[in-house]
RNA sequence: GGGCUCGUAGUCUAGCGGUUAUGACGUCGCCCUGACACGGCGAAGGUCCCCGGUUCGAAUCCGGGCGAGCCCA
């Protein structure tokens, strides 16, 4: 074995060697089934370093389920649809998608989706993740968008689809239907505005240009100033309009004038009152964001230009009073960024009932368990269903037509699917006998695609089985894709997606900003694995807490890639030793590490099912370093290369790297497959998970193998305080012990002869600090407990060593009180007349040292 | 404005009712000892954000501030 761990070269190697089909998922397997929805990424061509934390914590689970007896599927989805790619695709020919052929254009999208789907394909396989890519799914071919459209022709059937007239956020500059999930926030300023309706009304605006629009004022009821105005009428400039003045407790008397404006529609919160009240509507812009008749002579203006002439004119008639600055949030297409506005339009929509899709999350584990609460908060506070329908060409088709003679709408037959109406026609005639139709150019939200993922996977309609076992995903997310998701499942199953989702942090830069190339802390996952490896990136992903945002850190990566050189260097050494060895003479410092790996085994276990990485990775870390490298190994050279008593320590050796090995293959496949290629046949991913075994655990060897630890590392400061070097031979050792210590190890340890003895004759003890056990003592004695240490503290060394001996009873304010020794920590100092040594105290020996 | 999360050595972080608060990086000594100098041995470094409360006992639980982040209105 080389001294140096090359990663890079290493990785590379075994991704050529490596079997795909290693990690293929068989329906037909004995094994319990272990299905895991995994998300599917939007291909914009680079896998980031957030797909890379998802997918590294999914990869984990995969790799520890499977070696844990579990037929894993892991598959690999791509969700395709959507804005993003139709703006890249214009752009980079230079087209508008109204302007050439739909099928045309929709043929180039899929071909520049190919391409990044390919770029993204390879970094994943890069990181080496166990995924089963015969199973591998892309929403945008018709064997995947068949199953969205079949479940929308179900949903229709359930009547859980309808369409409707309603209001719908709309962007003016992409001229097409927005959810509320796509609208983004943006803090600004803007001019609040004043505005004399009559000499008792002044209404405060920051959107004059509605005024046309307005259908009532509101006041909240509780307004003393306005009590009188309740019921009357006032006319609206511009429109001439006479409107009521209403109450609704809604209203801010502190915001402007305490009088506000209700148009249809400036915001959300003119659509509760529009919907509350029943009022009617009055619709004075345009899809294209210009101003209608309705506007009067404002006709034709652009809301911009509309709101800066009313202002002028009103300035001119006397009806502005004032304007004021304020800070203002609005609502922006989260695309263009061009604020959004409120239409009434027929849309289809998916209805959403809420109480029932939350009683359905409530029986999925969520992990972290509060993420649950994201979810409900969201549930509750949604205003209206789901639209579904989207203006847009490079998406899942609704597969509907409108009979040209009668309007009635004809939904496809299940056999017909895919289909596409814009191009395709239905197979039989309009109940009204008419065959002339026209077909639905609105298409699917992309969340219809991807909310049957975990259906898609198990073959749905001809389901194998569900719900499945696992969905990892982001938390930036739970509100639309987890939830859509149980909505789906609900819907379509009458059951749960999954029966456990776990939810991952998000990843920020280095400065703890979320990375953004404006910022420029942006890291791909290219440069990290270029220069350390997949492992080392690995390793950095499992540091983090689920469920919490990681920062990016080179430094861990470092740490990480550090730690791959020590377990090489272990390994370097274990295998150069290994070989007949035998497990029928342990000493104690073979059974103290033995006994130490198997409480790590069940540490680890205990962690991995609790997807605390962070924990099980640390813990193994620690182990290896300290315990196994600067004290086991340290210990046992001696052994080795005087080989006397070598044969136990060759065993133990390879016992705790086999095992090592395998508890921290999930995490750093590469560096573990290239070591047990070394000693081992077979992949390593194809082992079992380490158990614990029970008749290792030694708890007797622990207490003497840390007791050695100690001494050595006593021994050693005192080389090193004396100015000796470490492997100084010293003329002799004397060890005073009740413990069961091994002089031999002991002896090559500190290069010297070592005496152990039991008999302690010439040792007196001396009581130096008495450390009260507050978990013990503070239950029994409450209150008093502070009063009684205080006593404890004064007591005299005879009363203490007779507390030491047998326990004592002391007297508190006339109250006896019996303390027993087991509630004290005692420090003693053992005093020995008649040995010229340096004289060190260790926990439960007494160590000579003759320089 | 609401929901959720977080605030612990110079930096990042563990712990989330009980002796001396974990680890990593960094810093400072000493050491190239036959696995590893990407190493070893040792050391320094903390008002556990602030204020109140509960408790025999709080970094940990509760209330109130202040600050940060994410999601949403």
């Amino acid at each position: 074995m080389e001294k140096e761990y090359k990663a890079i070269e290493i990785e590379e190697k075994w991704l050529k060697q490596w079997d795909e089909k290693m990690y293929y998922f068989d329906w037909n397997s004995k094994k319990p089934h272990y299905i895991i929805d995994t998300p599917p990424p939007y291909p914009t061509g680079s896998f980031h370093i957030g797909h890379a934390l998802n997918w590294c914590i999914i990869d984990f689970i995969a790799r520890y389920k499977r070696m844990n007896g579990y037929e894993v599927m892991f598959p690999q989805g791509w969700d395709c649809h959507g804005l993003p790619t139709e703006v890249k695709v214009e752009e980079k020919y230079g087209i508008r998608k109204n302007e050439i052929d739909r099928e045309k254009f929709r043929e180039l999208c899929v071909r520049f989706t190919e391409e990044n789907i390919k770029k993204m394909r390879s970094t994943a396989k890069r990181l080496g993740f166990s995924i089963d890519w015969s199973k591998e799914y892309i929403t945008m071919y018709p064997e995947y968008y068949v199953k969205t459209q079949l479940s929308f022709l179900r949903m229709f059937k359930n009547n859980s689809i309808y369409r409707g007239y309603h209001p719908v956020v709309i962007c003016p500059r992409c001229e097409t239907t927005i959810a509320l999930a796509e609208i983004e926030y943006k803090k600004g300023k803007t001019k609040l505005n004043f505005i004399k309706f009559s000499d008792e009304v002044v209404i405060a605006t920051t959107r004059p240009e509605l005024i046309p629009a307005c259908v009532a004022l509101a006041v909240n009821p509780e307004d003393q100033r306005y009590s009188n105005l309740i019921g009357k009428k006032v006319k609206v400039p511009i429109s001439e309009k006479e409107v009521e003045i209403i109450p609704d407790e809604a209203v801010d008397p502190s915001f402007g004038t305490g009088i506000v404006m209700i148009c249809t529609f400036g915001d959300r919160q003119d659509v509760k009152w529009w919907k509350k009240h029943r009022l009617e509507m009055r619709v004075v812009i345009n899809r294209d964001g210009t101003l209608n008749e309705l506007a009067g002579k404002y006709r034709g203006l652009k809301i911009a230009e509309a709101r800066e002439k009313i202002i002028e004119d009103f300035k001119k008639e006397g009806r502005l009073l004032k304007q004021v600055d304020i800070e203002h949030s609005v609502g922006v297409c989260w695309r263009c960024k061009t604020p959004v506005e409120i239409f009434p339009a027929e849309q289809w929509f998916v209805r959403v009932d809420k109480e029932k899709v939350l009683e359905m999350a409530q029986k999925i584990k969520w992990v972290p368990d509060f993420m649950f609460e994201r979810l409900r908060t969201w549930v509750e506070s949604m205003e209206w269903d789901w639209v579904i329908s989207r203006q847009r060409v490079f998406a899942t088709p609704i597969p509907v037509w409108y009979c040209k003679k009668c309007g009635k709408t004809m939904v496809a037959e299940e056999e017909w699917l895919p289909v596409d109406p814009t191009k395709d026609k239905p197979k039989k005639r309009c109940d009204c006998g008419g065959d002339e139709f026209e077909g639905e150019k609105d298409v699917l939200d992309t969340w219809m695609d991807s909310s049957i993922t975990p259906l898609a996977i198990v073959n749905w309609p001809n389901t194998k089985e569900f719900p499945v076992s696992l969905r990892p995903q982001g938390h930036d997310i739970i509100r639309t894709w987890a939830f859509y998701t149980i909505l789906r499942s609900m819907e379509l199953m009458n059951e749960i997606p999954w029966r456990e989702i776990v939810i991952n942090g998000i990843v920020f830069g280095e400065d703890g900003r979320k990375m953004s190339k404006s910022i420029g802390n942006v890291i791909s996952p290219e440069e990290v694995f270029e220069k350390y490896g997949a492992d080392a990136l690995r390793q950095w992903a499992a540091s983090g807490v689920i469920g919490e945002d990681l920062i990016f850190s080179w430094r861990e990566v470092v740490a990480s890639s550090r730690f791959q050189q020590k377990l090489w260097s272990v390994a370097r050494f274990a295998l150069m030793h290994i070989g007949n060895g035998k497990a029928d003479n342990l000493r104690i410092a073979d059974k103290w590490i033995i006994s130490k790996l198997n409480k790590l085994i069940a540490f680890v276990r205990d962690a991995m099912e609790r997807y605390r990485f962070d924990e099980a990775l640390k813990a193994i870390r620690g182990f290896v370093w300290y315990d196994f490298a600067d004290n086991y190994i340290e210990l046992v050279k001696g052994r080795l290369y005087s080989r006397k008593e070598a044969e136990s320590a060759k065993f133990t050796l390879e016992y705790v790297l086999d095992r090592v090995l395998r508890l921290l293959a999930p995490i750093t496949p590469f560096i573990t497959e290239e070591i047990w290629s070394k000693f081992r046949s077979g992949s390593i991913h194809m082992q079992s998970y380490p158990e614990v075994e029970k008749e290792f655990v030694d708890e007797n060897a622990e207490r003497a193998g840390e007791e050695m630890k100690e001494i050595i590392s006593a021994i050693r400061k005192l080389k090193h305080d004396k100015g000796l070097a470490l492997n100084a031979p010293l003329k002799k050792v004397i060890i005073f012990t009740t413990l069961e210590l091994d002089p031999l190890d002991l002896g090559f340890a500190t290069n010297s002869e070592v005496e152990i003895t039991k008999e302690m004759p010439m040792v007196r003890e001396e009581i130096t600090k008495i450390k009260p056990k507050f978990a013990i003592i503070g239950p029994s004695l409450k209150d008093k407990a502070k009063q009684v240490l205080k006593i404890v503290e004064s007591l005299s060394k005879e009363e203490k060593e007779k507390l030491l001996s047998e326990g004592l009873e002391i007297n508190l304010n006339g109250e006896k009180i019996a303390l027993k020794p087991d509630w004290f920590d005692f420090e003693v100092k053992r005093i020995v007349e008649g040995l010229e040594a340096e004289k060190i105290d260790t926990k439960s020996s007494v160590v000579f040292v003759s320089c």
